[in-house]
DNA sequence: CTGTTAGCGCGTTCAA
DNA sequence: TTGAACGCGCTAACAG
């Protein structure tokens, strides 16, 4: 590879020179400028932008951290974060953490050693508090995505789970179902949390409250929670079932099929944050769907802001969830 | 942040000390050694990876530039390219094209000015041959991931696209099916061009070649398709319909509900690359799986070898997609 | 309008 | 076993 030294020579001027016209940092006569441009074109001169950030104390860069690269709504933020950041200018280091609360920790080291000018993370379950203190103290531009922690000094973007879940269940509720199945996965995750605590307002908030009930199904254990709701399935009178994610939903429509619930015939079903394919789906499944890559735009956006603007309080950004009723909470209507 | 200098300083050595117990790259007295450590401890010094890069002219950074982020199949190979990535203490930029040939370009310029040690790159349609010259000449390391060019001099990692239609196919044909329709998309794309030859693979080794007929619908867009395929399902006697990929699945999909042929009732279905879920189907899909985080993981291990290793001719691995046969085209049989 | 020069933070000769 | 000094390629004063 040629450098900038190269091109110097070439034009016959400083490097000085070379770096202006490629940077437009200062004026610079239109003669020369051309010589320059000639010169890097039969050169094939490229800046190093690893020299260029050293120099800067810059580098052009934002880091993404996630729990799980591949489930679609994390895969969907990715997108957007990718988006907004080309549309910056800005490269984008990706890292992940599977869950686990050491791996983000060196994914998010190895990343602040690349001296990314910004930091986005959606943090994994138990992810230690002792990470963000680091990151608020060091002042490193940080946004949390996805999981929001009210307490936390940072930027945060996510949507509004609590608000859209209370809203299904209202639904639900309206609809006559009294008796209800969450399966509401771990809930240290807040995300999941927030739903739970969502299906809770939307019950406490019915007038009916008393002859209300919702069996909540809590845990990491796949198999178990499957176990669970079938048992849930076959003892109780449950009349409508939801699952908290996409994977949960998984697990809910396997214990369905298991014990030969089928919905809508036997049972209303809905999820949180289902798939963007519906129309392949029979029947067409009742959802709460987020605004996956809008979120990571958002996170991009906030995260600039922090970058080049003043201090200024942190700020948490709910996005709207918006309820999809289709046919599996449609097409049934639970016995009077 | 604190440097190597402050650490030097600090422990009252030389700063190439200090360099040289974090590199371990000689040996150095276990006093002076710990009095460094000690040093770098309270200092919270952390190695500039900038500055490291430009001095060995290496980032210990890969960079990977897919057409859609949050395709399904991409996010899987995404997610396999992390991992084996972080697996190998490598950082991964991750860009997307969006199918634009001078948005690909783009990126891996961008890439490039970024001095990643080496590139993965998912082809964009169209995407311009220069490029991959440009990569050939440079010798910048380079795997090609999932559309597979054969007349390429870069390696390659991809799936045997052909050889898995091909079974699918005789498979429909086994059970007595002699009118199917292909929803083949944008044959442009070297992959869904391989899935399409699979099908007139199958045909041609058929037996009875001459009454079997298939409708093969191409082109990009999705209104177009959609319309040719209700067509063919209201005017043609299709017993099984065929779907290239997961967009396309979920067109086809769309056409059979508009013209009311239901699968399996009415109508055989099975598609390329489809949903993990299919637990969620009613009825369950056959599909052809394609180990996407395998092939991820794959095109980081080829490009690390010829990272490292001494030259050697380009290499072309396919792994296998494997058919998994459901109700979509096990619960339907064809008339006779 | 242009050139010279001093680092950004580190790894690595070479000499002691 | 250690240290001094150079330079990776570039930007940003400062000088002219």
């Amino acid at each position: 590879m040629s450098t900038i030294r190269d091109v110097a020579r070439i034009a016959g001027v400083s490097i000085s020179t070379v770096s202006h016209v490629l940077n437009s940092t200062r004026p610079v006569e239109p003669d020369t400028r051309a010589r320059v441009m000639a010169a890097i074109a039969e050169t094939h001169y490229r800046q190093d932008a690893l020299a260029r950030a050293l120099r800067r104390s810059r580098t052009d860069t934002i880091g993404l951290v996630v729990s799980d690269v591949s489930e679609p709504a994390f895969a969907g933020m990715i997108h957007g974060v990718e988006r907004a950041a080309t549309e910056l200018d800005l490269g984008l280091l990706l890292a992940s953490s599977g869950e686990g609360a050491d791996r983000e920790e060196r994914a998010v080291q190895t990343l602040l050693n690349r001296r990314v000018d910004g930091l986005i993370l959606a943090r994994a379950v138990e992810s230690h508090d002792e990470l963000l203190e680091q990151l608020e103290k060091e002042k490193s531009p940080t946004v949390l995505l996805d999981r929001i922690h009210p307490g936390v000094a940072l930027d945060q973007v996510g949507v509004d789970n609590r608000h859209a879940m209370r809203a299904l269940v209202a639904h639900l509720l309206g609809q006559g179902h009294r008796r209800l199945a969450l399966v509401a996965g771990d809930l240290r995750v807040a995300t999941l949390k927030e739903r739970e605590q969502g299906v809770r307002d939307a019950i406490e908030g019915w007038p009916a409250f008393p002859e209300v009930s919702v069996a909540t199904l809590t845990g990491t254990d796949s198999a178990v929670l499957r176990t669970q709701l079938e048992d849930i399935l076959r003892h109780d009178q449950v009349t409508a079932v939801i699952a908290s994610s996409t994977p949960l939903a998984i697990i809910a429509l396997d214990a369905m099929t298991a014990v030969g619930r089928r919905t809508p015939d036997d049972v209303a079903f809905a999820t949180f944050d289902g798939f963007d394919q519906h129309p392949m789906f029979t029947p067409s499944l009742t959802t709460i769907r987020q605004p996956a890559m809008e979120i990571g735009e958002t996170a991009v956006r906030l995260l600039h802001e922090r970058m080049t603007g003043t201090e200024s309080a942190p700020r948490i950004e709910r996005l709207d969830a918006t309820l999809e009723l289709r046919d599996s909470t449609e097409k049934y209507r639970p016995p009077a």
